[in-house]
DNA sequence: TTGTAAGCGTTATCAA
DNA sequence: TTGATAACGCTTACAA
């Protein structure tokens, strides 16, 4: 012990009189070691409250026992509960989680990102949404040699390195909910161009009106950005029109509730003049009144699954499921139109 | 270089014909040290694309370049706003952020966060509210030898170790507001019970009413907890008094907006019927209809200020402004009682 | 199955 | 102002 100090592998070496090496294969739960000396170094390291550096494992292995959570600013809620879901599936092992935004617009969007990953030296990383399609960041991971597991809309990576839901699937669900309910003229408030989900879900949407037989009509597709702002002006141009929809959908619950204050601040009452769907299912849509019918996005879940992928051994990450469903909740923002 | 691999301390010296130490002087910038001999090592550094490995550097030193944020699920927009004031202040430093939640009324809240602090060596923690106000925590800080700032409600620290907001006089003034508008029975909903920033808050607005020569009437405090479903309950028992406010001033925005949706499904106006403050100024609050009128917190530039006392020399941390003030801002919810 | 020696890439000590 | 040498605490060869 040298007197001060945390207990190291020395003293333990020591204490239970083998080499440091073998302290190591006891905690590195080598297969090769007989079961005597395991129990007799364990009973040590329990007796010396040892605990290992983990600077010195990260120098001594190259890799820091870190899962980093990257992304380029999305919403509060979507950030948190990825965070939490990592949380649930790190929670009791060496790993910690970090959480890096980057700006993929940033002429040295890639630089940065390389550097963190080459300093940081992150056991894996979990890539947000819209990161997770860009392809570069995946050849960097490779070539970094850095273990990841991309968050998704649609399977566009090995069961390995992927986590997804089926939003497109659950979006056509939402859409039929409301075809079902009698709706025939419904608008559909879209997401940021470039990014993958609001193609998936967008795509659902068209789905469900095509096997119905209602006609896509382009004065009904608005474009939005994920943003509130942007979901009160869809809506804005939706109930301007001539012949307005007799329901909305929008591609998350943010603009969702955009849309909805939108038509309240206009004389429409909801759901019984018009009715409003979003996704996702972020607290807020139970906060509102009347309450959102929504889609819930398991992002928890999916990030769980993600971590839980990176922290195993390499070849178990394929076993475990990369697709989570996303499920209809139905509210109070829906009702058969007048 | 070895022909492989990034290049090392040992590398870098070798090129510049002098020992690693020196290399080492010029990375930390050590201040013995000859101009010349600097320059030239500099200029090697960057023709060989030089970067220190942080993990040999965390060994040597004893201490990682993570600042850690430790909280206790607060509200999702409050811990992104967090996240992003740290990461404002240590963009294109070495440092990188590491998120940590922790159960305050688990048995073993202790030894996790001693676990955590030895484990990962943060070289610094900002200890969220309502942690922020845990003795205990802050003695394992010391004891572990981690550099901390509190951010907190009131100053429960030295300058160097705290940042705080000025929520009491900014709820005074909020309330002085309301009274100013002609309110008179305005009913206060409360924060969790053990939290400090409810008490402050809730200091501001007894004070405000005293000032005014306005009676504390007990029917009109109601207990909250910070959560959407406390405002409901809050606001519910408030409009069924005989002689219900005419204003409500809630603790945070969460619970505000809950009291504003459950005042309206009772077929009340907001304000024409009755007024609603709230505290945070979150997006949220001018999402909602009418808009909310709040107090905005100043969270990303506390975080931003906390994580600058953390990475500077210690010796500059009191430097630092500790107190940012909240301010209020007026929106739609509060008008002239009828 | 276990041990020895040599790293991993820095910083600290102390002498020059 | 600089440098040689020993930490820092662990893992990976390679032997035994």
């Amino acid at each position: 012990m040298k007197g001060e100090g945390k207990p190291t592998i020395n003293d333990v070496a020591a204490a239970a009189k083998v080499s440091k090496k073998t302290v190591s294969r006891v905690i590195n739960k080598s297969p090769l070691l007989s079961e005597k000396t395991r129990e007799k170094v364990e009973a040590v390291i329990r007796e010396m409250g040892f605990v290992p550096n983990l600077q010195a494992r990260a120098l001594a292995l190259r890799r820091n026992f870190i899962i980093a959570a990257i992304h380029d600013n999305p919403n509060a809620q979507f950030l948190v509960n990825v965070q939490q879901g990592v949380m649930e599936a790190i929670a009791g092992s060496e790993f910690a989680l970090m959480v890096q935004p980057f700006d993929r617009n940033s002429a040295s969007f890639e630089d940065d990102v390389r550097a963190f990953l080459e300093r940081q030296r992150p056991h894996g990383v979990v890539l947000l949404p819209p990161l997770s399609s860009d392809e570069n960041l995946v050849a960097l991971c490779r070539e970094t040699g850095t273990r990841y597991v991309r968050m998704s809309s649609i399977k566009n990576d090995d069961a390995a390195h992927i986590v997804s839901s089926n939003d497109r699937e659950a979006v056509r669900q939402a859409t039929e909910y409301l075809i079902a309910s009698g709706h025939r003229r419904i608008g559909l408030i879209d997401g940021p161009v470039g990014f993958t989900s609001p193609q998936e879900r967008r795509g659902g949407f068209e789905e469900a009106l095509v096997a119905a037989g209602i006609p896509l009509l382009p004065e009904l597709f608005r474009p939005g950005a994920y943003t509130f702002e942007s979901g009160v002006e869809a809506a804005r141009d939706l109930i301007a029109l001539a012949d307005p929809p007799t329901a909305i959908f929008a591609c998350n619950d943010e603009m969702a509730i955009g849309a909805m204050i939108t038509c309240r601040r206009n004389g429409l009452r909801i759901p019984q003049d018009i009715s409003v769907v979003g996704f996702d299912d972020t607290p807020l849509s139970s906060h509102v009144w009347p309450s959102l019918t929504t889609v819930r996005w398991p992002i928890v879940e999916m990030a769980r699954v993600a971590a839980l992928k990176l922290i195993g051994p390499p070849e178990a990450a394929a076993e475990h499921p990369w697709l989570l469903p996303s499920t209809l909740v139905k509210r109070e923002s829906v009702t058969p139109p007048a």
